[in-house]
DNA sequence: TCCATTTTGTACCGATCTGTACAAAATTAA
DNA sequence: TTAATTTTGTACAGATCGGTACAAAATGGA
């Protein structure tokens, strides 16, 4: 019915989330969002309604594209151990891929900025707490499983994890390469607790 | 010798540290410093340059007041893992500090953002890389010492305390407190390099 | 063919951005 | 008092920001 539009709507979110994924929400412009996209600002806003909502479809975008290996891999491992492993090495391979941003886009994308967009810095802290939050019950799921002692706090190693995640897109950004994210990694998994997995 | 300026420009610039500090580079608008340190446009320009200029001093301003006691902490602590440790505490304390915005300025400040900023960030991307080098030149030292073993990689080992600090920044931005940290911090210190400090 | 409907492109809106021109005001030196 | 010098405040410039009004263009249905 009526003028079709020329553009395919899932190509074009792709492409707003690699450009947020670059530069962030407030360093792309919705002129820039047009021009990249290849779409003018009415029809822009015809779709995908203003910036906001854009970028949060495009933060959603990311979360299953990107999150969806990670939380394969976090199900289907066989030890809490290998289940954060695999998260922090497929996360190191992910951050410094060729052809895509460097890092994480949920961590970087809204970091400070000004005040009126404080609505979408707490929407990205909300995803981040979600990620933390999955590699808490996967902990959870190892201490029931036997696999760690019931004095480790799931929640303390959880929020340690995603911490030396979230310093990783930081490290990314700063042209850290894949084998020096592994070696992060590797000092990282040393900080399992401790010789309690053999029991 | 002719009118005298009404402001204290040190005083001036520690409150344009703190907003950026607060909002980042590009969340602080010139009208904003303006208005905030009480001097006007014009007055702003002939004290300290463009925006640019301003920010850089800021963040020396930053870099050296909130730096200081970490580089003590490096410098006098008797081992390699005693210093990496009180720097890590000292972030902790600081990140979560009453009345002061959280996190690490030179990890926050200007993530991603518009291109012509560019220069801006990689601006803070080399005093990351520094703190970086610093600890590094710690543990060789801790090497040198002994108190490590030849095989230690001392540059991946100071890339991953730099990375769990910048990881610390994020969370401390998402509302972490001092004892979250502390634990974070609990949990990076047991990847240390095992049991060859005591050998 | 004509109409209803939706998208497209252009051109623009008010607000805000960084940065500045310019004259009045305030000081010291003569 | 007068002149030289620097700062201050106002007011504005040019560019860009997010967002939109409006008419031409392109489709399906009657």
């Amino acid at each position: 019915m009526a003028r079709p539009r020329k553009f395919d709507i899932d190509q074009a979110l792709s492409q707003a989330m690699h450009l947020f994924w670059e530069r962030g929400y407030e360093g792309v412009s919705l002129t820039d969002l047009s021009s990249a996209m290849n779409i003018n600002k009415p029809s822009l806003y015809a779709a995908f309604g203003d910036k906001e909502q854009l970028f949060r479809r495009a933060v959603e975008l990311y979360d299953t594209s990107t999150g969806l290996p990670a939380e394969h891999a976090l199900a289907e491992a066989a030890t809490a151990r290998e289940a954060i492993e695999r998260v922090l090495r497929l996360n190191a391979a992910d951050y410094t891929a060729d052809g895509r941003p460097a890092g994480c886009m949920i961590v970087l994308a809204a970091t400070l900025g000004q005040v009126e967009n404080e609505r979408v810095r707490s929407f990205l802290a909300r995803c981040r707490a979600n990620g933390e939050e999955a590699l808490r019950r996967r902990i959870e799921r190892g201490k029931a499983a036997g696999e760690l002692g019931a004095d480790v706090d799931a929640a303390a190693l959880a929020k340690f994890y995603t911490t030396v995640l979230q310093g990783m897109s930081i490290q990314a950004r700063d042209g850290a390469g894949r084998e020096t994210l592994d070696e992060v990694v590797d000092a990282a998994m040393a900080a399992w607790p401790g010789k309690a997995s053999q029991p």
